[in-house]
DNA sequence: CAATGCATGTAATAGGTTACATGATTTC
DNA sequence: GAAATCATGTAACCTATTACATGCATTG
């Protein structure tokens, strides 16, 4: 009775939104929960054995044609643990972000190298903005996934804001310095 | 000649700033880095000593008293593999975020139960901004470390009014459906 | 003299990705 | 008839955390 990973809830609550297969779930999550957690098939389908041994979900061989293809339904049991775990305290909150990294030790770039790396930060959360606004889900925009979705689409876009402010205000500090005199940035003479 | 994983940077780089020991490493991701990359001894400790075999930092032993004691530095080579990261395209970026996974299945919940979740995460934003406040950073407020403590508190400050403002979004919600004639939420007669 | 801080390390475990292997069915 | 989609699974690998083990030095 060792308790469940988040992974795994994942699932869980997929298949109690009506997502059958293993392959379904991974669709699924693609689209939806992957900017905050992602599930690969080296999870999926092994975890999906797991909570069908805990009881938690049922499977059923349902081949199409000559494909196999096992469905799961949640049970009773799988309800009363999704229901127990989004009533407990206390989530996992875990941000691991390489470009903040290379902004946090920036000062050893010159400005030029430092603008271009804020730059291309700001240039990639407009992109993910746009991948946000590509993907809306059809669903009512009183369901929680779509505040979800909406949640998404805001953190991305704020993010986008503040590093266009940011690379505005190196733009302008940079300026500043280039026109004041006694300054020996430039290699040329 | 493997390429280095982003924690071997977040370690060459403190070296470059100065910090000297592995327990000084852990001790400054732990105020500083931590909220977007964070590092334990168990990575720290065996990773200075990869560095070092790789030629990127030197260590010398040096002992304060009886008590073992190994100091680094960060040699030219390593200091071109930092530079050559920070210009580099392309930075991994990961969230894990069970409050937001919640948030999306929450409609298995009763409203109530659904207004404590966003409740929740509403107020623990709020101690991280506040957390952060209390871990100012004593630099200079042009220094690209102290930009990113900056951005951490407006994150997290975004975060606790988005949060808010759904907070407010689904009571009003709730209080115009409950004071709709003909409803059957409640479970008295 | 007790608690805290400084200091180093490892072994077990967990959690997850990637690449590989396989093949039918549907759509263009 | 080619390409995309549906479908399942595993083995190797990587990264990281947790718990444990150790012990001196400093501060109150």
């Amino acid at each position: 009775m060792s308790s469940l990973t988040p992974t795994a809830r994942v699932i869980l609550g997929l298949v109690k939104a009506g997502a059958e297969t293993g392959y379904e779930i991974k669709s699924i999550t693609d689209v939806s929960t992957r900017f905050f957690w992602g599930a690969s098939y080296g999870q999926i389908y092994p975890e999906l054995r797991r909570l069908e041994a805990a009881g938690l979900v049922e499977g059923e061989d349902q081949p199409r044609g000559a494909v196999r293809r096992r469905v799961y339904r949640i049970t009773p049991k799988g309800e009363g643990a999704l229901r127990q775990w989004l009533v407990e305290e206390g989530s996992l909150y875990d941000l691991r972000d390489e470009g903040l990294l290379k902004l946090f030790f920036s000062d050893e770039l010159d400005e030029g190298d430092a603008l271009e790396l804020v730059r291309r930060r700001r240039a990639w959360f407009e992109g993910v903005v746009a991948h946000f606004n590509s993907i809306r889900p059809p669903i009512s925009e009183e369901s929680s996934m779509f505040e979800v979705w909406r949640y998404g689409v805001a953190l991305m876009t704020w993010n986008a804001d503040w590093f266009a402010e940011l690379e505005r205000r190196l733009s302008r500090r940079r300026r500043g310095r280039a026109s004041r005199p006694g300054e020996n940035r430039d290699r040329s003479p």
